[in-house]
DNA sequence: TCAAAATTGGATACACACATCCAGTTTCCC
DNA sequence: GGGAAACTGGATGTGTGTATCCAATTTTGA
Protein backbone atom coordinates (compact mmCIF):
# COMPACT_ATOMS: atom_id res chain seq x y z
CA UNK A 1 0.00 0.00 0.00
CA UNK A 2 2.99 2.48 0.95
CA UNK A 3 5.64 1.79 -1.30
CA UNK A 4 9.35 0.99 0.06
CA UNK A 5 10.85 4.71 -0.61
CA UNK A 6 7.84 6.10 1.67
CA UNK A 7 9.09 3.37 4.27
CA UNK A 8 12.52 4.57 3.44
CA UNK A 9 12.13 8.65 3.46
CA UNK A 10 9.78 8.40 7.00
CA UNK A 11 12.64 6.61 8.51
CA UNK A 12 15.30 9.55 7.45
CA UNK A 13 13.18 11.81 9.05
CA UNK A 14 12.33 10.66 11.75
CA UNK A 15 15.78 10.17 12.49
CA UNK A 16 16.96 13.71 11.41
CA UNK A 17 14.25 14.80 13.81
CA UNK A 18 15.87 12.52 16.69
CA UNK A 19 19.15 14.40 15.71
CA UNK A 20 17.70 17.99 14.70
CA UNK A 21 18.89 20.49 14.27
CA UNK A 22 22.09 18.99 13.23
CA UNK A 23 22.98 17.24 10.06
CA UNK A 24 23.58 13.71 9.11
CA UNK A 25 25.44 12.26 6.47
CA UNK A 26 23.88 9.92 3.92
CA UNK A 27 26.07 7.26 4.87
CA UNK A 28 25.00 7.80 8.74
CA UNK A 29 21.92 8.04 7.88
CA UNK A 30 22.07 4.80 5.56
CA UNK A 31 23.82 3.07 8.48
CA UNK A 32 21.34 4.13 10.89
CA UNK A 33 17.81 3.17 9.06
CA UNK A 34 19.11 0.52 7.26
CA UNK A 35 18.29 1.78 3.70
CA UNK A 36 20.33 0.89 0.66
CA UNK A 37 23.53 3.81 0.81
CA UNK A 38 22.81 4.17 -2.87
CA UNK A 39 19.55 4.47 -3.12
CA UNK A 40 19.30 6.54 0.01
CA UNK A 41 21.17 9.13 -1.76
CA UNK A 42 17.88 9.70 -4.47
CA UNK A 43 15.43 9.48 -1.98
CA UNK A 44 16.95 12.37 -0.21
CA UNK A 45 17.48 14.02 -3.08
CA UNK A 46 13.64 14.02 -3.48
CA UNK A 47 12.85 15.47 -0.19
CA UNK A 48 15.44 17.82 -0.71
CA UNK A 49 14.04 18.79 -4.23
CA UNK A 50 10.64 19.15 -2.31
CA UNK A 51 11.36 21.27 0.46
CA UNK A 52 11.28 18.54 3.32
CA UNK A 53 15.52 18.24 3.99
CA UNK A 54 18.34 20.69 3.30
CA UNK A 55 21.58 19.25 2.53
CA UNK A 56 24.98 20.34 2.28
CA UNK A 57 27.81 19.71 0.83
CA UNK A 58 31.65 19.36 1.64
CA UNK A 59 33.55 18.18 5.02
CA UNK A 60 30.87 18.70 8.02
CA UNK A 61 28.17 18.73 5.74
CA UNK A 62 25.20 16.54 4.90
CA UNK A 63 21.18 16.25 5.93
CA UNK A 64 18.70 18.08 7.95
CA UNK A 65 15.13 19.26 8.38
CA UNK A 66 13.80 22.30 6.97
CA UNK A 67 11.24 22.33 9.15
CA UNK A 68 11.91 21.70 13.14
CA UNK A 69 9.72 18.32 14.20
CA UNK A 70 6.75 19.93 15.72
CA UNK A 71 6.30 21.95 12.72
CA UNK A 72 6.70 18.79 10.23
CA UNK A 73 3.80 16.26 9.35
CA UNK A 74 4.05 13.03 8.61
CA UNK A 75 2.04 13.48 5.50
CA UNK A 76 4.37 16.24 4.32
CA UNK A 77 7.17 13.65 4.22
CA UNK A 78 5.06 11.11 2.05
CA UNK A 79 3.52 13.85 -0.16
CA UNK A 80 7.03 15.33 -0.95
CA UNK A 81 8.26 11.34 -2.53
CA UNK A 82 4.55 9.82 -3.71
CA UNK A 83 1.67 12.33 -2.94
CA UNK A 84 -1.37 10.71 -1.66
CA UNK A 85 -3.59 11.55 -5.19
CA UNK A 86 -7.34 11.80 -3.77
CA UNK A 87 -10.33 11.01 -6.08
CA UNK A 88 -11.61 13.68 -7.31
CA UNK A 89 -12.82 12.98 -10.78
CA UNK A 90 -14.52 9.80 -12.25
CA UNK A 91 -11.75 7.42 -12.39
CA UNK A 92 -13.53 5.96 -15.94
CA UNK A 93 -12.86 9.26 -17.12
CA UNK A 94 -16.66 10.23 -17.72
CA UNK A 95 -17.17 14.16 -17.68
CA UNK A 96 -20.73 13.34 -18.40
CA UNK A 97 -22.20 13.79 -15.10
CA UNK A 98 -20.21 16.25 -13.28
CA UNK A 99 -18.11 16.45 -10.59
CA UNK A 100 -19.74 14.04 -8.00
CA UNK A 101 -18.17 10.57 -7.78
CA UNK A 102 -20.34 7.36 -7.84
CA UNK A 103 -20.97 5.50 -4.54
CA UNK A 104 -17.93 3.20 -5.35
CA UNK A 105 -15.39 5.54 -5.70
CA UNK A 106 -16.84 8.10 -3.40
CA UNK A 107 -16.02 5.13 -0.64
CA UNK A 108 -12.37 4.59 -2.47
CA UNK A 109 -11.74 8.34 -1.80
CA UNK A 110 -13.00 8.30 1.73
CA UNK A 111 -10.55 5.67 2.61
CA UNK A 112 -7.95 7.95 1.00
CA UNK A 113 -8.83 10.37 3.27
CA UNK A 114 -8.77 9.07 6.57
CA UNK A 115 -5.14 8.38 5.67
CA UNK A 116 -4.35 11.50 4.73
CA UNK A 117 -6.34 13.26 8.00
CA UNK A 118 -3.88 10.56 10.15
CA UNK A 119 -1.32 11.70 8.42
CA UNK A 120 -1.51 15.36 8.32
CA UNK A 121 -2.58 15.31 12.21
CA UNK A 122 0.57 13.43 13.19
CA UNK A 123 3.96 15.68 13.59
CA UNK A 124 7.17 13.87 13.65
CA UNK A 125 7.60 15.48 16.97
CA UNK A 126 4.36 13.43 17.96
CA UNK A 127 6.15 10.62 17.14
CA UNK A 128 9.40 11.21 19.14
CA UNK A 129 7.45 11.76 22.00
CA UNK A 130 5.50 8.69 21.99
CA UNK A 131 5.33 6.73 25.63
CA UNK A 132 6.39 3.56 24.53
CA UNK A 133 8.74 1.13 25.18
CA UNK A 134 9.65 0.83 22.12
CA UNK A 135 12.08 3.10 20.34
CA UNK A 136 11.33 4.76 17.81
CA UNK A 137 12.36 3.58 14.10
CA UNK A 138 12.51 0.31 15.41
CA UNK A 139 15.89 0.56 15.93
CA UNK A 140 18.19 -1.55 18.29
CA UNK A 141 21.61 -0.49 20.00
CA UNK A 142 24.05 -1.36 17.24
CA UNK A 143 22.77 -3.46 14.47
CA UNK A 144 25.91 -3.76 12.48
CA UNK A 145 29.34 -3.15 13.89
CA UNK A 146 31.17 -4.37 10.98
CA UNK A 147 32.64 -2.24 8.20
CA UNK A 148 34.67 0.64 9.13
CA UNK B 1 -2.45 4.29 -3.43
CA UNK B 2 -4.47 1.76 -4.57
CA UNK B 3 -3.35 -0.43 -7.93
CA UNK B 4 -5.03 -0.08 -11.38
CA UNK B 5 -6.00 -3.72 -10.82
CA UNK B 6 -7.88 -3.03 -7.74
CA UNK B 7 -9.88 -0.64 -9.59
CA UNK B 8 -10.35 -2.40 -12.40
CA UNK B 9 -11.71 -5.42 -10.24
CA UNK B 10 -13.62 -3.18 -8.37
CA UNK B 11 -15.50 -2.10 -11.34
CA UNK B 12 -15.85 -5.37 -13.04
CA UNK B 13 -17.50 -7.16 -9.73
CA UNK B 14 -19.98 -3.60 -9.22
CA UNK B 15 -21.18 -4.45 -12.81
CA UNK B 16 -21.81 -8.09 -12.11
CA UNK B 17 -23.53 -7.04 -8.90
CA UNK B 18 -25.59 -4.97 -10.20
CA UNK B 19 -26.73 -7.83 -13.07
CA UNK B 20 -26.01 -10.65 -10.08
CA UNK B 21 -26.81 -13.34 -10.13
CA UNK B 22 -26.76 -13.69 -14.04
CA UNK B 23 -23.15 -13.77 -15.91
CA UNK B 24 -21.78 -11.61 -18.23
CA UNK B 25 -19.13 -12.16 -20.87
CA UNK B 26 -15.60 -10.47 -20.32
CA UNK B 27 -16.65 -8.63 -23.53
CA UNK B 28 -19.92 -6.98 -22.12
CA UNK B 29 -17.56 -6.34 -18.79
CA UNK B 30 -14.95 -4.95 -20.73
CA UNK B 31 -17.22 -2.21 -23.01
CA UNK B 32 -19.33 -1.14 -19.53
CA UNK B 33 -16.01 -0.66 -17.15
CA UNK B 34 -13.84 0.42 -20.06
CA UNK B 35 -11.33 -1.81 -18.76
CA UNK B 36 -8.85 -2.93 -21.65
CA UNK B 37 -10.17 -6.46 -22.65
CA UNK B 38 -7.55 -8.47 -23.08
CA UNK B 39 -5.89 -7.61 -19.18
CA UNK B 40 -9.25 -7.80 -18.40
CA UNK B 41 -9.36 -11.32 -18.72
CA UNK B 42 -6.09 -11.45 -16.47
CA UNK B 43 -7.82 -10.03 -13.61
CA UNK B 44 -10.77 -11.89 -13.88
CA UNK B 45 -8.91 -15.34 -13.55
CA UNK B 46 -6.68 -13.41 -9.89
CA UNK B 47 -10.85 -13.26 -9.06
CA UNK B 48 -11.35 -16.58 -10.05
CA UNK B 49 -8.59 -18.34 -8.53
CA UNK B 50 -9.00 -16.46 -5.25
CA UNK B 51 -13.17 -17.74 -5.14
CA UNK B 52 -14.84 -14.38 -5.65
CA UNK B 53 -16.00 -15.28 -8.97
CA UNK B 54 -17.27 -17.84 -11.24
CA UNK B 55 -15.99 -18.34 -14.82
CA UNK B 56 -18.10 -20.78 -17.02
CA UNK B 57 -16.92 -21.20 -21.22
CA UNK B 58 -18.85 -22.33 -23.69
CA UNK B 59 -21.94 -20.12 -25.00
CA UNK B 60 -23.77 -18.72 -22.84
CA UNK B 61 -21.67 -18.47 -20.36
CA UNK B 62 -19.30 -16.00 -18.44
CA UNK B 63 -18.40 -14.58 -15.29
CA UNK B 64 -20.89 -14.35 -12.33
CA UNK B 65 -20.30 -13.47 -8.18
CA UNK B 66 -19.85 -16.56 -6.53
CA UNK B 67 -21.52 -14.70 -3.52
CA UNK B 68 -24.64 -12.43 -3.70
CA UNK B 69 -23.84 -8.90 -3.53
CA UNK B 70 -25.00 -8.32 -0.01
CA UNK B 71 -22.32 -10.78 1.41
CA UNK B 72 -19.69 -9.84 -0.48
CA UNK B 73 -17.45 -7.13 1.29
CA UNK B 74 -15.16 -4.74 -0.88
CA UNK B 75 -12.30 -6.15 1.24
CA UNK B 76 -12.44 -9.13 -0.12
CA UNK B 77 -12.18 -8.05 -3.99
CA UNK B 78 -9.07 -5.99 -2.77
CA UNK B 79 -8.26 -8.50 -0.97
CA UNK B 80 -8.29 -11.17 -3.91
CA UNK B 81 -6.25 -9.08 -6.42
CA UNK B 82 -3.89 -7.12 -3.79
CA UNK B 83 -4.28 -8.18 -0.64
CA UNK B 84 -3.60 -4.84 1.84
CA UNK B 85 -0.68 -5.82 4.05
CA UNK B 86 -1.07 -4.90 7.43
CA UNK B 87 2.30 -4.29 9.25
CA UNK B 88 2.92 -7.09 12.07
CA UNK B 89 6.22 -6.77 12.49
CA UNK B 90 8.85 -4.26 12.40
CA UNK B 91 10.31 -3.60 8.64
CA UNK B 92 13.99 -2.73 9.55
CA UNK B 93 13.60 -6.88 9.73
CA UNK B 94 14.86 -6.33 13.70
CA UNK B 95 13.53 -9.25 15.65
CA UNK B 96 15.80 -7.84 18.78
CA UNK B 97 12.77 -6.35 20.46
CA UNK B 98 9.52 -8.55 20.08
CA UNK B 99 6.46 -7.66 18.57
CA UNK B 100 5.63 -4.33 19.58
CA UNK B 101 5.57 -1.42 16.73
CA UNK B 102 7.31 1.48 17.30
CA UNK B 103 5.52 4.44 17.25
CA UNK B 104 6.24 5.26 13.38
CA UNK B 105 5.17 1.81 12.07
CA UNK B 106 2.30 1.71 14.49
CA UNK B 107 0.79 5.01 12.84
CA UNK B 108 1.58 3.89 9.63
CA UNK B 109 -0.43 0.02 10.24
CA UNK B 110 -3.40 1.98 12.35
CA UNK B 111 -3.97 3.93 8.56
CA UNK B 112 -3.97 0.67 6.65
CA UNK B 113 -6.56 -0.71 9.57
CA UNK B 114 -8.53 2.22 9.11
CA UNK B 115 -8.90 1.40 5.39
CA UNK B 116 -9.42 -2.15 5.86
CA UNK B 117 -12.44 -1.93 8.52
CA UNK B 118 -13.81 0.85 5.92
CA UNK B 119 -13.73 -1.82 3.42
CA UNK B 120 -14.60 -4.97 5.59
CA UNK B 121 -18.04 -2.69 6.44
CA UNK B 122 -19.10 -2.09 3.30
CA UNK B 123 -20.55 -4.79 1.04
CA UNK B 124 -21.87 -4.05 -2.94
CA UNK B 125 -25.33 -4.40 -2.16
CA UNK B 126 -24.73 -1.26 -0.40
CA UNK B 127 -22.82 0.61 -2.79
CA UNK B 128 -25.63 -0.62 -5.23
CA UNK B 129 -28.55 0.80 -2.95
CA UNK B 130 -26.56 4.33 -2.41
CA UNK B 131 -28.95 6.38 -2.74
CA UNK B 132 -27.66 9.27 -5.08
CA UNK B 133 -28.07 11.03 -8.23
CA UNK B 134 -24.91 9.42 -9.63
CA UNK B 135 -25.72 5.83 -10.94
CA UNK B 136 -22.49 3.48 -9.62
CA UNK B 137 -19.66 2.79 -11.67
CA UNK B 138 -19.70 6.26 -13.06
CA UNK B 139 -21.72 4.74 -15.90
CA UNK B 140 -23.31 6.79 -18.42
CA UNK B 141 -26.44 5.16 -20.66
CA UNK B 142 -24.29 4.77 -24.34
CA UNK B 143 -20.45 5.37 -24.15
CA UNK B 144 -19.22 3.86 -27.61
CA UNK B 145 -21.23 2.44 -29.26
CA UNK B 146 -19.00 1.84 -32.13
CA UNK B 147 -17.59 -1.35 -32.85
CA UNK B 148 -19.73 -4.89 -34.05
C1' DT C 1 46.07 26.00 -2.34
C1' DC C 2 45.14 21.32 -1.65
C1' DA C 3 43.28 17.14 0.12
C1' DA C 4 39.45 15.11 2.15
C1' DA C 5 34.48 15.11 2.93
C1' DA C 6 30.17 14.98 1.05
C1' DT C 7 26.39 15.58 -2.21
C1' DT C 8 24.93 15.50 -7.30
C1' DG C 9 23.80 13.62 -11.66
C1' DG C 10 24.00 10.27 -15.25
C1' DA C 11 24.26 5.54 -16.83
C1' DT C 12 22.93 1.12 -15.99
C1' DA C 13 20.46 -3.12 -14.28
C1' DC C 14 16.53 -5.84 -12.71
C1' DA C 15 11.88 -7.09 -11.31
C1' DC C 16 7.20 -6.27 -11.51
C1' DA C 17 2.73 -4.01 -12.94
C1' DC C 18 0.22 -3.19 -16.87
C1' DA C 19 -1.04 -4.56 -21.36
C1' DT C 20 -1.60 -7.17 -25.86
C1' DC C 21 -2.05 -11.14 -28.85
C1' DC C 22 -3.13 -15.69 -30.14
C1' DA C 23 -3.46 -20.61 -30.22
C1' DG C 24 -5.75 -23.99 -27.48
C1' DT C 25 -9.63 -25.79 -24.79
C1' DT C 26 -14.23 -26.19 -23.08
C1' DT C 27 -19.13 -25.85 -23.65
C1' DC C 28 -23.51 -25.16 -25.68
C1' DC C 29 -26.83 -25.87 -29.18
C1' DC C 30 -28.44 -27.19 -33.69
C1' DG D 1 -20.90 -34.30 -34.77
C1' DG D 2 -19.78 -29.77 -35.81
C1' DG D 3 -19.56 -24.94 -35.46
C1' DA D 4 -19.81 -20.92 -32.77
C1' DA D 5 -19.20 -18.89 -28.16
C1' DA D 6 -16.37 -18.09 -24.49
C1' DC D 7 -12.64 -18.66 -21.23
C1' DT D 8 -7.47 -20.28 -20.49
C1' DG D 9 -2.65 -20.12 -20.76
C1' DG D 10 1.68 -18.81 -22.65
C1' DA D 11 4.62 -15.60 -25.01
C1' DT D 12 5.72 -11.06 -25.51
C1' DG D 13 6.25 -5.93 -24.97
C1' DT D 14 6.65 -1.57 -22.30
C1' DG D 15 7.02 1.59 -18.49
C1' DT D 16 8.08 2.39 -13.75
C1' DG D 17 9.90 1.47 -9.02
C1' DT D 18 13.87 -0.13 -6.77
C1' DA D 19 18.73 -0.32 -6.69
C1' DT D 20 23.83 0.21 -7.79
C1' DC D 21 28.00 2.47 -9.35
C1' DC D 22 30.98 6.15 -10.48
C1' DA D 23 32.74 10.46 -12.22
C1' DA D 24 31.98 15.29 -11.35
C1' DT D 25 31.15 19.10 -8.26
C1' DT D 26 31.00 21.69 -4.03
C1' DT D 27 32.74 22.86 0.44
C1' DT D 28 35.50 22.86 4.47
C1' DG D 29 39.62 23.16 7.04
C1' DA D 30 44.53 22.74 7.51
Amino acid sequence: MFSQTVEYALRVVVHLAEHAPHPRTTEQLAEATLVPKAYLSKVIQGLARQGVVRSQRGVGGGVSLVKSPDELSILEVVNAVEPIRRIRTCPLGLTAHGVRLCPLHRRLDNALAGVEEAFDSTTLAEVLAEPTSSSPLCRVPKPLPSKK
